[in-house]
RNA sequence: GGGCCCUUAGCUCAGCGGUAGAGCAGCGGCCUUUUAAGCCGUUGGCCGCGGGUUCAAAUCCCGCAGGGCCCA
């Protein structure tokens, strides 16, 4: 929309500010300078002497010192002949008070053609307001950038939430909270690489464009090599790669990164994401129940200072251990249906037929429990619950249950109504995962094409041995939208995946 | 994919058939400890785009675009 910023385009506050440029040159000053005066950060100054009881402006001023702080123009007080200004600088503010006497030439000429969004450099003691504020008494300024256009509205920050993402730079510049919410995932990322890592699992790369996509249910984007003439396709998993690195001896692995899934948006699907999956080898579905409470917990507290976190209108506990619920028992419970309903095919689809699911006649009965669970369970688990004992139709990579064939040893994780991580005792008979795929390239002749496409060499791989192997993955951006409390996955993805603007508009920001 | 809702000044929003409004921001004044500073004055609009209905459309109807929420 022509609303998300024309630059180039001549306006009112634009022209404005280009003549205030001019101002600045004329006065002898490089109105873009290479380097700014800074003897401290903003938060460090706020951090080391914010106590107002520690330090008041008695104590402030007779430290004789003279400190340098550079930051952005956030708003401006004028007051005949004092002016207050708020710097900012990385979340943090520092106030800033000139007087006309106190600043030196060409200081204030240049504090006339400031504007909200300017970036300069104050130097000056340090001091305590009437009113109790940290300040700095300026003697000096540097004019370090100008912003030739003007910053949202200063209390209602920025709300259309199409702007918010298009130009996220001015949502982190005036929603304070969205920059808090940025830095935190970056600490819970740091926890939970820094968990594994103290776990022994050594963080590993595979590849993101892979000549077959696998490891997962879903559509790839697709692209093309050059070169080598041939199609590639955005990983939609690193599974495969990574169960081949334990083929190749690996003992425990970890990769954080990006998948691509071709499928529609919405507030817990971006078609880019940041997974985490992990191996170890030796181990097997309950190992990774274990690490992933344990993962959980101690990221809750390490980041959050708490294992007990607000969701929405309710609270979330994220202390060990976690609920566990087989599939089945789950619908039965949540469906208020009785338990032997589901184990007999014909009851299934009666039931399915009346919640209106689709295709009843030609799904499998475990797609149709998959398809109850959703329908009947899925949103209503809001506390941490593993899901246990999915149908063997679903899961094309995981071992069967002893003595139950139809079902496999996995789990999924649902918190907050969502789906976190996914895990499985993995399979590691190449004979039945040759089996497996088979049944995958049916369903894709029968007209899934979210169905598994063949990878020999993993099989292959497979033919060489893979050890007893536990493998999960778990969804970093819904992790973080759970614990920052955020309801829409775009809230914690810096750049959401967005329609480009019509050219007309977009022209506005390309010329 | 289906349903509902939104799009008006740089930003936040009113207005919902009869001359386009407010606050903030901007511009010009006054003000040497303010902090949503205050006071006086003032500029700024293809009312998302395209059709239609009407004497008259920001307002009603249809289509399109972008976005949001709910459902699949």
């Amino acid at each position: 929309m022509v609303r998300a910023g024309a630059p180039m385009q001549p306006n009112q506050y634009r022209d404005i500010r280009l003549e205030k440029l001019e101002k600045l040159k004329a006065l002898g000053l490089d109105a873009w300078p290479r380097k700014a005066k800074r003897t401290h950060g903003i938060a460090q100054l706020a951090a080391a002497y914010a106590d107002a009881e520690a330090w008041p402006n008695e104590k402030l001023e007779g430290l004789g010192l003279s400190v340098s702080a550079m930051g952005r123009v956030l708003t401006i007080r004028e007051m005949g002949k004092s002016v207050f200004a708020h710097l900012t600088e990385n979340g943090e503010k520092l106030q800033a008070f000139f007087r006309k006497d106190d600043v030196a030439e060409p200081g204030w000429d240049v504090l006339k053609l400031l504007d909200m969004g300017d970036f300069i450099s104050v130097t000056g003691p340090l001091m305590r307001t009437k009113t109790g504020e940290l300040s700095i008494r300026v003697k000096e300024v540097q004019f370090l950038s100008k912003a030739l256009l003007p910053l949202p509205e200063k209390w209602h920050g920025l709300q259309d939430k199409e702007q918010r993402y298009r130009q996220r730079y001015l949502d982190l510049i005036s929603n304070g909270d969205v920059l808090k919410t940025f830095r935190t995932r970056s600490r819970i990322v740091s926890a939970v690489r820094r968990y594994m890592e103290d776990q022994g699992y050594l963080e590993v790369e595979t590849p993101m464009m892979q000549p077959i996509p696998g490891g997962a249910t879903a559509r790839p984007f697709i692209t093309h090599h050059n070169a080598l003439d041939m199609p590639l396709y955005l990983r939609v998993a690193p599974e495969l790669y990574l169960k081949r690195l334990i083929v190749g001896g690996f003992e425990k692995v970890f990769e954080i990164n990006r998948n691509f899934r071709n499928e529609g948006l919405s507030v817990r699907h971006n078609p880019e994401f940041t997974m985490m999956e992990m191996y170890e080898a030796g181990s097997d579905l309950r190992d990774m129940m274990t690490l992933t409470e344990n993962l959980l917990s101690t990221v809750a507290r390490e980041v959050m200072g708490s294992e007990q976190l607000p969701w929405g209108e309710q609270v979330i506990s994220y202390a060990a251990p976690f609920r566990r619920l087989t599939m089945k028992d789950a619908i039965a419970q949540y469906g208020a249906i009785d338990r032997h309903q589901l184990e007999d095919g014909d009851s299934v689809r009666t039931l399915a037929k009346s919640v209106h699911i689709e295709d009843v006649e030609t799904k499998t009965v475990g797609t149709l429990l998959g398809d109850l669970f959703e329908h009947y369970a899925e949103k209503q688990l809001i506390q941490p619950t593993f899901i246990t004992d999915y149908p063997i139709e679903l899961s094309p990579l995981t071992k069967a249950l002893e003595g139950d064939d139809r079902f496999v040893d996995r789990f999924e994780l649902f918190i907050g109504g969502m789906e976190l991580a996914n895990a499985y005792s993995e399979l590691n008979d190449p004979i039945d995962q040759m089996g497996r795929f088979q049944a995958q390239m049916d369903e894709r002749e029968a007209g899934n094409d979210e169905a598994m496409l063949l990878d020999m060499d993993f099989v292959t791989s497979l033919e060489h041995g893979l050890p007893p192997t536990g493998g999960e993955g778990i969804g970093i951006d819904r992790l973080v939208m759970l614990l920052t409390n955020s309801a829409s996955i775009r809230d914690v993805i810096l750049f959401p995946l967005m329609r480009p603007m019509k050219p007309s508009e977009a022209a506005d920001n390309t010329e």
